[in-house]
DNA sequence: AATATATGAATGAACG
DNA sequence: CGTTCATTCATATATT
């Protein structure tokens, strides 16, 4: 049966290992961060041992082979688990999503973007959150183009930098509107 | 900066990554042996650089640095800088809101969030509109990702098309909501 | 290979 | 509260 052995984690992350349940997408996320840590240390461990075994070897005058099981053990891993894939649309798709942005330019509506998706599912791997952040993503780039297009420079505070300021004071706003609801 | 939901496993050890859904047993314990095995070559590379430095230390007769890699590894990966316009939680912060998100799962009061600043603010600049973004996000995305899960999925079957992009894709977390709310 | 750029995704904050 | 915006992060791709 499963075995209920709960592996040592570094606490840095939080993270919660539930025995013998399914776990969600959340948690899953939380398990491939712990992973990448441990990818991290992994790489860095690697790096020192090579740095000393570089500096062992200039004393001493031997040799030694660059190849180490760990390497090996490392790229056998690599990166297939700790990283992660993000989608990318093919061809067809990105014709699509391109022509729907610039015809009906607004935001798509949820059911707009569960359309779009089955629509676009029939060219490549897609989910309507891919869809939703491509339209996101696609508006906020064309406008900070558009900015800093007509700008001579990004880094201008020459007048108002209290604006910046402005933003941040909109904060206690709803805070004054006690939750009562726990 | 963060990710995605459904992650791309290792083809050989049979997972199958099922998209915006939960996890069986059998993946669970795909996901120990993975990170048995970064802890293992963490280990054995722990053991094996303190008797290279050990070696070295005799043989020249040098002292060296008690940099911790680990250290290093984890502060590298987890903060990189404090210095930004918006507030990011620290690990310490995320930790515990974490923690309170799953506990008293209802929106916090106005003098709860207050006692919670307070004492995050032990573990970084925090202020009591940032926790209350937090728990309004923190709600506001898990309810999101629910509605997409409980999205019995559609298959997409990729027939043939253009399928030359087609490169494995991990892509989900959905943001259908049926559009009848506009 | 190493660096630069493009871009999908994550998220704090803001809006209605 | 649900949705949207703006910024940032991480990775895929392009370039040298």
């Amino acid at each position: 049966g499963r075995s209920p052995t709960t592996i040592r984690l570094p606490e840095a992350e939080g993270l919660v290992a539930v025995r013998g349940q399914v776990m969600t997408d959340e948690q899953m996320e939380t398990l491939r961060r712990q992973i990448s840590v441990y990818a991290t240390i992994c790489q860095q461990l690697v790096e020192m041992h090579k740095a000393t075994m570089a500096q062992q070897h200039a004393l001493s005058g031997l040799k030694y082979g660059h190849t180490s099981p760990l390497d090996s053990a490392l790229n056998s891993m690599g990166q297939k688990f700790a990283s992660r894939q993000r989608w990318t649309p093919s061809q067809t798709q990105l014709q699509i999503l391109e022509k729907l942005f610039q015809q009906g330019n607004g935001a798509p509506s949820k059911q707009r973007i569960k359309e779009i998706s089955i629509e676009l599912s029939q060219y490549g791997q897609i989910s309507e959150t891919n869809v939703y952040n491509w339209f996101q993503n696609r508006r906020a780039r064309t406008k900070r183009k558009q900015q800093g297009g007509s700008n001579t420079g990004e880094l201008e505070f020459d007048t108002d930098v209290d604006s910046q300021e402005e933003k941040r004071v909109c904060a206690d706003r709803d805070l004054s509107n006690d939750g009562t609801t726990s």
